[in-house]
DNA sequence: ATTTAATAGTGTAACAAATACACACTATAT
DNA sequence: ATATAGTGTGTATTTGTTACACTATTAAAT
């Protein structure tokens, strides 16, 4: 905010937390690392912001480069800074949280950066030790999208174009951590008037099959501006 | 996040919305810059993060430096990054909110700064032109605090320590921007229970004396932590 | 053909919270 | 004494939240 400073390149990396809804269980795509520091360790996908990308650009491609998808849901969620978070000096690191729709995965991801070895899909309540502050900014993520799904019809990010009621159940009980009415959750949900009722059913089920469901993309739009209270 | 990569010098700013709440009405505290870029400008206050502090210090430095005051509540608010944001190049900002009582401040605050030439509180709907993104950074404050005053008590914080109802419901108005029902007001703002009611009143008024309250600490820390839901 | 297992789908009563709404009271200034 | 300006209070109505249990449907197993 100054003046007469040099010209110093940028040094902040942006780190994302995607979480993905699949066995009624929330996961988050972790990668093993292929480079120093915590080369080996779990960490999130993320890496240095390029100078000529913005910050959002920037998730985008480490996106694209771990799922092989764009236009992904994604949101920023916080900024950490601290003076040891980084083995290298005081790194700073854009945290972003991004929802994805597993099913829109045609297989296992395979990265296509070099710091990366691997990328796993790990369930949320199952992580191993994570590099970095990395365990920490996921569960900042949690907390937020705890929230968020309270007033924002974000968890329909995470459930396949098609879907039946009870999965929309099962995505919230995953996310707060607490079973919830049937009956009650349905009359709720209904009433938003954002789902649209397909004549499909689903199918493969050796049992009754559920009823499937989209959304109303107009209604859902309008939800989006006006928020829900969606709760309990 | 990657090695062998030379230890640079961190080169971003910090940039605070420092909310008032005064006469009715919702200030901003913004400083006449005294530096290139944007000298002679209104701004936030704000400037770079030195390499030895962590984000949140920096944060509190710059306040006391406008403010005179510490302790002061604050909260982490969004990253800006676009590539045209600063006209030295792409320099982040990480901008905060902070809230503040006006009456604990003498006087008009003086900046101990170079690069601010004074501090004006400016009402947050007459703002003059800002420098750089800072007005797109106001709005996005504003946003945060409208929210957050709806599950938090953070509207405590913009209050002398004994206030009125009247007062209290006031600030609600200017936040939300729509006016309130003052016996539903009440009756929702005591049923918290987070209010202890003083025998003393308000004085000097040249009309009924109103009754002030303040905060129960130990109650406003358990609502603290568990949420509210203050609506409409 | 019948049974079993698994899940889908549905309604109502009780309770809690939110809203809409109007007038009497009190302190001060003149 | 009276005008002024803001304080302080209650109730009926509507809306939303909770608690709760049984029948329907399908595929698989017998």
């Amino acid at each position: 905010m100054q003046s007469n400073l040099p010209h110093l390149q940028s040094t902040f990396t942006t780190d994302c937390v995607i979480f993905g809804f699949q066995g009624g269980e929330l996961k988050v795509l972790l990668i093993e690392r292929n480079e120093y520091p915590f080369k080996g360790w779990w960490a999130l996908p993320g890496f240095f912001v390029e100078h000529s990308e913005t910050i959002d650009d920037a998730v985008e491609r480490i996106l694209y480069e771990h799922t092989g998808l764009r236009g992904i849901y994604m949101e920023q969620l916080y900024t950490f800074g601290d003076l040891k978070r980084h083995p290298q000096g005081r790194i700073i690191t854009v945290a972003y949280y991004a929802l994805l729709r597993l099913d829109d995965l045609e297989s296992q991801p395979v990265p296509v950066t070099d710091y990366a070895r691997q990328a796993v899909w790990h369930p949320l309540n199952n992580l191993p030790e994570l590099g970095f502050d990395h365990g920490h900014i996921i569960d900042k993520a949690i907390q937020k999208v705890r929230r968020k799904i309270s007033y924002s019809p974000i968890a329909f990010e995470l459930l396949p174009e098609k879907f039946t009621l009870t999965q929309l159940q099962q995505l919230y009980e995953a996310i707060w951590g607490r079973k919830l009415d049937k009956r009650n959750f349905r009359k709720k949900m209904l009433n938003y008037n954002i789902l649209k009722e397909l004549s499909e059913f689903q199918r493969g089920v050796s049992y009754r099959a559920a009823r499937l469901y989209k959304l109303d993309k107009r209604k859902y739009a309008k939800v989006f501006q006006n928020e829900l209270t969606f709760s309990r």
